[in-house]
RNA sequence: GGAGAAUUGGCAGAGUGGUCGAAUGCGGCAGUCUUGAAAACUGUUGAGGGUCACACCUCCGGGGGUUCGAAUCCCUCAUUCUCCGCCA
């Protein structure tokens, strides 16, 4: 949620950056601007009506403790008729703020300098690419037919079990799962970050504060018997970490690494780039989060960027880097990196990571702040990233890394796996 | 699941109808002292709205109510703790 008094200052800057995202944004920043001088006027109506009630309660009971009851009654009839004016005012001012709110809600973050204008795929733009893109041999598979050739996931039986897009990993593919994971993490650790084993429900509260609510509610799995809601990501809770918090200047950055599954609902669409590992209700992913100091989110998403790049390259999974563009940049981002490797038997390219800066955007409804150095509270900025995403690094691996007598365990994977092959 | 108790500022903890945005302690910040640090002492220190700055308004777990007036009384929800039951 961006903030009003940015926006008032910024107005025409604003409206620019949004139409990177291709958004005609001059009306909602008219009306929010408009909707916020009508929330002050009657804001200011309501206080004065306010301080006149109190200070005759005041007078009130100072009569009262003279004696003077006659003179207190007096008083009481014009409390009762300013009552009456406060309660009028207070309820079209509550409505007003949800009007701005509402409208506030609306209006994506504003994108970054440097993110180029378009709004499809297609317009993103290509800034780094590196690897080696292998040469198969003869009849080689997707990774679909591979999982099942060696026996190492079951769709089918996920599908028995719960339904589709619930994949059951089994014997060598789960072991590799687990070493993905573990390998993943250990890797954020050595890089500073801290593990943390999170909830995979959230409340209402943390939904609503990293912005998957109220708009988005269709995208998560909602247990409506406690209103819980199954994560679609680890960076719901992970950020609701630090839902309604101070921090101190020197407390910053805090940075968290996690594990979770992740739940997501989107109506699947069918054929070849959904099918097996591509798009699934439930996958595994290890997130980073970090809060920053405004002065430097910028070079920590550099620094993230570079951080996800160290274990593509040790994985020696062909890679490259996309700065997205503004209409596929997600609603609360101000520059996003996405990553894709390279899947040499589906001849595409697999999006296994986004890394995001999101400024105050999530920060101001989350209200997560930090004292600054004139002893102010101020925003901080978040950011996050996937380090990564398991199902299409897995279909990765096992599309790369194939071979007529097996797939062969990336090195680096090895030590976690305990085999060098699955054959 | 049953019974009882509680929820106050960064933390601990007073406060049961008006003068309470809230004692006190700790912590934080600034200063005195010191070569420096510690200790001691002095001052300062919640958030949001509003204002050029004041004034002023709101907030004592969330929501609602009683009252001229609520941290304080009532209702409701949530959470925590203790005891009992159940349980990986």
């Amino acid at each position: 949620m961006l903030q009003v008094p940015f926006i008032k200052e910024n107005k025409n800057l604003v409206i620019e950056r949004l139409s990177k995202r291709n958004i005609d944004a001059a009306e909602m920043i008219n009306n929010v601007i408009d909707f916020d001088e009508d929330r002050k006027r009657l804001q200011t109506a309501l206080d004065a009506t306010l301080a006149e009630a109190n200070s005759l309660s005041k007078e009130i009971g100072n009569l009262y403790k003279s004696g003077e009851a006659q003179k207190a009654n007096l008083l009481k009839e014009k409390t009762g008729k300013l009552k009456d004016v406060s309660k009028d005012l207070a309820e079209r001012l509550n409505g007003k703020v949800e009007a701005l709110k509402d409208l506030l809600y609306k209006i994506p973050n504003v994108p970054h300098d440097s993110v180029p204008q378009g709004n499809s795929e297609a317009d993103n733009e290509e800034i780094f690419k590196a690897g080696e893109i292998p040469k198969l041999h003869k009849g080689a598979l997707p990774h679909w037919e591979l999982a099942k050739k060696y026996d190492i996931i079951d769709f089918e039986l996920g599908t028995k079990i719960t339904g589709a897009g619930f994949p059951v990993y089994k014997g060598k593919g789960a072991r590799l799962q687990r070493a993905l994971i573990a390998y993943f993490l250990d890797t954020n650790v050595a890089a500073g970050y801290t593990e943390y084993q999170l909830p995979l429900m959230v409340n209402e509260a943390s939904a609503l504060g990293t912005g998957q609510l109220p708009d988005k509610e269709g995208q998560m799995y909602h247990v409506t018997e406690d209103n819980l809601y199954l994560i679609p990501t680890a960076e719901v809770p992970g950020t609701n970490i630090f839902r309604d918090i101070v921090l101190n200047e020197n407390e910053l950055p805090k940075t968290v690494t996690g594990y979770t599954p992740c739940f997501r609902r989107e109506a699947g669409s069918y054929g070849s780039h959904v099918r097996g590992l591509n798009r699934l209700h439930q996958f595994d992913k290890v997130e980073l989060i970090r809060v920053e100091h405004p002065t430097k989110s910028y070079n920590a998403l550099d620094g993230m960027v570079k951080h996800v790049e160290t274990i593509l390259k040790d994985l020696k999974l062909p890679y490259r880097i996309l700065r997205l563009c503004g209409g596929d940049t997600s609603f609360a981002a101000a520059l996003t990196y996405d990553f894709e490797i390279f899947s040499t038997a589906q001849d595409r390219w697999l999006e296994v990571s986004s890394v995001s800066n999101f400024e105050t955007f999530q920060a101001n409804r989350l209200k997560l702040r930090f004292k600054n150095s004139d002893g102010k509270n101020e925003l901080a900025h978040t950011l996050n990233g996937s380090s990564l995403a398991l199902p299409r690094i897995l279909a990765g691996i096992l599309e790369n890394y194939q071979t007529e007598s097996g797939i062969v365990i990336p090195e680096v994977l090895q030590p976690y796996t305990g085999f060098k092959i699955i054959d």
